[in-house]
DNA sequence: CTGAAAGCGCTTACAG
DNA sequence: CTGAAAGCGCTTACAG
């Protein structure tokens, strides 16, 4: 666009100066580009002279020069970007998931997050664009099934808390199931016999399986959960407290004793809504979630959570998708992290 | 890699097939790549027959090609990817904005955000990197000047969020500073006379306006705001409730009558931690916060908040930077999207 | 209306 | 150790 005679300008302008390239870097240092691209890709070792390697050093750093991405990717067939899919980004969890991935990719990986609005998936259409962009790897927070069908991804695909989904892909998952029976456990031995369930309302493959473990373990110890007390509203405070507040009356009735939810934020939301009635927690109404969330430590009384270690999720996933990227086996295709029942003053009556 | 002639493999299989390339659509058409790259990309009113443009839309749909947004990239300077670089993501106010930049942005481009740990921002070398990518724009949310000093980005970028920071940029912000003073002056005019401010811990600029203008509106209005009663704590429930347990009892001999918070999340915490105190509210204390947050409508008290447009701002801002990629000059260069008001029963004595 | 060709910036065998 | 050259997949003047 610009004509080609007029006067280069090095480095005189900060502001948006010409696109660095390679090209200027070799001639700057006086090599040529294959020199160039060595050097500013570390891979010059037992391939480049040290007076050539300091050369091109001083050049780009001269120059201020950074490989340009999309050239690099067409060259190499991939780009070095990560995108992580979700679903649910506004999630104080999530926020810990993506800190545990960004640690496990570290400088190597660039990551970039596709999201769309809560709950949904892109579409088979924005899909193929964001492939289209030849990332590195994939990472797919709790997909549903219709999503990977269509997904089809042609690279490493990493699936994080994907229970019973997407079985031929490799996944890191949470022992939620074993988190639900720890919490069923508990309320028997704290002598509940009658508890409302809540439950989320999204058909993530995790709360039906949070659901199951926790009735089928209550079940065996004895502990009934009436029809009429299992609920789900979305994950919303505000949600989960009209819902307690519609519902107590009956409940109470009905000899409920405690609450178990799907998600801590549930759990606030009965925690508040048991407040506004009075209720003292956990004398006459215990109450638990899953997440172990911050705030699970500092609500009043502190909540009883299973704990889903988040960091551990999305480094764990990170890091078998490093694997994949790098053309190594994975010793185990589908991990299983531990969770761990924490027990606080919501529930414990002694 | 594969030798080349291993026979061609059209589409027999659905899983990870040779990647389609415009080559193999011309081939398949007929035509040129040319012609392929012009209706592929929608370019080809008056400038392929009819009798190609069918052709080769049939050879896209047959063989299941997309653009290849890398090569595409390098062709023309620039992807179509719009990144927005954001500091804080586990916010439900965060969440609408991106909301908001979607719906602004469509199929035209492909939305990806740049996330580090709460309240980080990207390190130079990384935001470099980012810019590799050549991406089509930058929406950069709540930014502080260093980041943006050490930008200097060549395309076009906009700034959401950000009063008082990068003045030469492009922005859209809110009048936080209206909805400040309205509600110094609503809880003038609901008789208090001595309040307390919980402000955020982090120098995000938006916080320090809302502070100072609060403040000087109070003090206008003959409201005390006494040094001992300005607190600040991460934007957490249970840092702002800690802070209100331990403060309490001083500010209450103090003769403080109403707590104002820099958002809505540490309202949240007095709410609760008042609760258990055993405060009537409003009688005993009055609340209110920014953001109004969609569980402030059914906080129990419903919560007085100042209302800030997330949606508007994302697709405000979004907007804008389309207008910039796509050349046009800006009407105006910094927009600010009105606030308001929305008194609940937290503040609502009457 | 159409296609051959140059070029975007890089990487990587390959020959020396 | 080094560089010339091919090639990644596309877009876009350009000539016809």
């Amino acid at each position: 666009m610009e004509s080609a005679d007029a006067p280069a300008t090095p480095h005189a302008r900060a502001v948006a100066p010409r696109r660095v390239t390679a090209a200027m870097v070799a001639e700057h240092a006086g090599v040529s580009t294959a020199t160039v691209s060595l050097v500013a890709n570390g891979k010059s070792a037992g391939r480049v002279s040290a007076a050539n390697e300091e050369r091109v050093r001083a050049a780009i750093r001269e120059l201020g020069y950074v490989v340009d991405g999309i050239g690099s990717s067409l060259s190499r067939g991939v780009s070095s970007t990560v995108i992580l899919v979700a679903p649910d980004i506004s999630n104080p969890f999530f926020a810990r998931v993506i800190a545990g991935v960004r640690a496990a990719l570290g400088n190597d990986y660039q990551l970039l997050l596709s999201v769309t609005d809560a709950g949904q998936f892109p579409s088979a259409a924005e899909t193929r664009r964001l492939l289209s962009l030849r990332p590195a790897g994939l990472l797919v927070d709790a997909p549903d099934e219709t999503f990977l069908e269509e997904l089809s991804a042609p690279g490493p695909v990493v699936l994080l808390d994907a229970p019973g989904v997407g079985d031929r892909l490799p996944a890191v998952n949470m022992d939620v199931e074993g988190g639900a029976r720890d919490l069923a456990a508990h309320l028997a031995a704290q002598g509940h016999r009658r508890i409302a369930y809540v439950d989320g309302i999204t058909g993530t493959a995790t709360f039906a399986l949070r659901r199951e473990a926790f009735l089928d373990e209550a079940a065996a110890r004895g502990i009934e959960v009436p029809p009429a007390a299992r609920v789900a509203t979305t994950i919303d405070v505000g949600a989960a407290a009209a819902e307690f507040a519609a519902s107590w009356a009956a409940w109470r009735r009905d000899g409920i004793t405690a609450v178990a939810c799907a998600t801590d934020t549930h759990a606030y939301g009965i925690l508040q809504e048991a407040r506004v009635k009075g209720l003292s927690i956990p004398c006459e109404l215990a109450v638990a979630g899953f997440d172990d969330l911050p705030y699970s430590q500092t609500s009043n009384p502190a909540l009883t959570s299973v704990r889903l270690p988040a960091d551990d999720l999305g480094r764990r996933a990170a890091e078998q998708l490093r694997r994949l990227i790098e053309g190594q086996a994975l010793e185990e295709a589908r991990l299983t992290l531990q969770t761990s029942l924490v027990v606080r003053a919501s529930t414990r009556r002694r």
